[in-house]
DNA sequence: AATACAACCGGGGTAAAGTCCGTTTAGAAG
DNA sequence: CTTCTAAACGGACTTTACCCCGGTTGTATT
């Protein structure tokens, strides 16, 4: 019995999903996240409203899924990246190299991700999931003798998530647009991990 | 030229004021923090709408003024507290002590907390600022020889921060209530720390 | 091709946040 | 006590996220 398919999305559900991404888009680009409005995105993309919520839930879930489609290009590149990066280094350069990627990737994308966690106040699981689970691995790999190496990781990638960039790029004065702000804090991360490393492995 | 006084505010807004708050934790008390609307709450306190709003600007700023009072005893507890917590202590004991402290706190008004960030992504800004500074000058003391001691207090602070209790109660299974999550935050904060100053002051 | 049904679509309806502005009042000054 | 003004008040109004559900369409099966 091979059960078919394990019934898959349908073919206009993909293009009305594809269609309303790239409309969202287009609308960021043109008048900021406040000016996605789910009505205007609906009709922008000639559909009904009730599609929009069917397919991302939430106004959130819009930014949420913009978001993710950058985060599959960041997966990637981490994971197939050169040695510093991807496999072939020791943990410490990796974890350094990782973080530093990230925080970029996040300053590259405060406006959606701040959009995303809007009248949610959790953060997208799935990105810090992602990170979570990738400093972990790390940390795990290098066993230093950490009692409870799994909640250290969560520690450390608090240090790598969205609020904390969102926090230090609004309050600050209009001048450092967040790049240099996110220079500073990737150069912190460098100091923060290779001084944990140093600490010795036990 | 006493200049009279700053204007300060009128007897019968400080008495809408507390009036607004303490409904406001009595609805939340009862129903949650979903049930304190605006509409509700301004009802409740026998007040028009347009009064909550001036106080408190958003509904966000609600559950900001609620978790500010309870920042406050927080605050005198950290600075007049007993020598692990105020000075008396070398800054590592201070900052282990600080932080679970810190976490504990967050856990207790953890539903508070997530009410005061909704729709503002931001985290409430002078609650980061108190830890950041705090984390900081414990930091300064320590004189570690790190190239830039406040970005990497800030890095620290986020793992004190809300978003990542947020994250740690909210995804797990429903049995860990939060208060053990808390816990092993804690303890892992206790080992970052330690491990941070062992690994020397230059 | 016909049938069945799950998934999708549309758009009017509801509730709650946030705005506006005319009215009222505290409290300082004369 | 009267006057004056900045501040506070109230509540109707607007906007927007989100819900509902009858009607439509894609897809698999025969």
């Amino acid at each position: 019995m091979p059960l078919g398919k394990p019934r898959g999305e349908r073919a206009d559900a993909k293009r009305n999903r594809l269609r309303l991404l790239a409309t969202a888009r287009r609308m960021m680009a043109e008048g900021g996240p406040e000016s996605v409005t789910m009505d205007a995105l609906a009709e922008r993309a000639g559909l009904g409203k009730g599609t929009v919520f069917r397919r991302f839930g939430t106004r959130a879930g819009i930014f949420r899924a913009l978001l993710e489609e950058e985060a599959v290009r960041f997966q990637e590149l981490v994971l197939a990246g050169p040695p510093p990066l991807g496999p072939g280094a020791g943990p410490a350069e990796r974890l350094v190299a990782y973080g530093r990627v990230r925080i970029g990737f996040l300053v590259d994308n405060l406006e959606v991700a701040r959009a995303a966690m809007e009248r949610d106040s959790r953060l997208p699981a799935v990105q810090v999931d992602m990170t979570f689970a990738h400093v972990r691995m790390l940390l795990r790999q290098a066993d230093l003798g950490v009692r409870d190496p799994d909640s250290l990781a969560m520690q450390l990638a608090a240090a790598l998530e969205g609020p904390l960039l969102l926090y230090v790029s609004s309050g600050r004065d209009a001048e450092a647009p967040g790049s240099e702000a996110g220079l500073r804090l990737a150069d912190a991360w460098q100091d923060l991990v290779e001084r944990l490393f140093r600490s010795g492995p036990k």
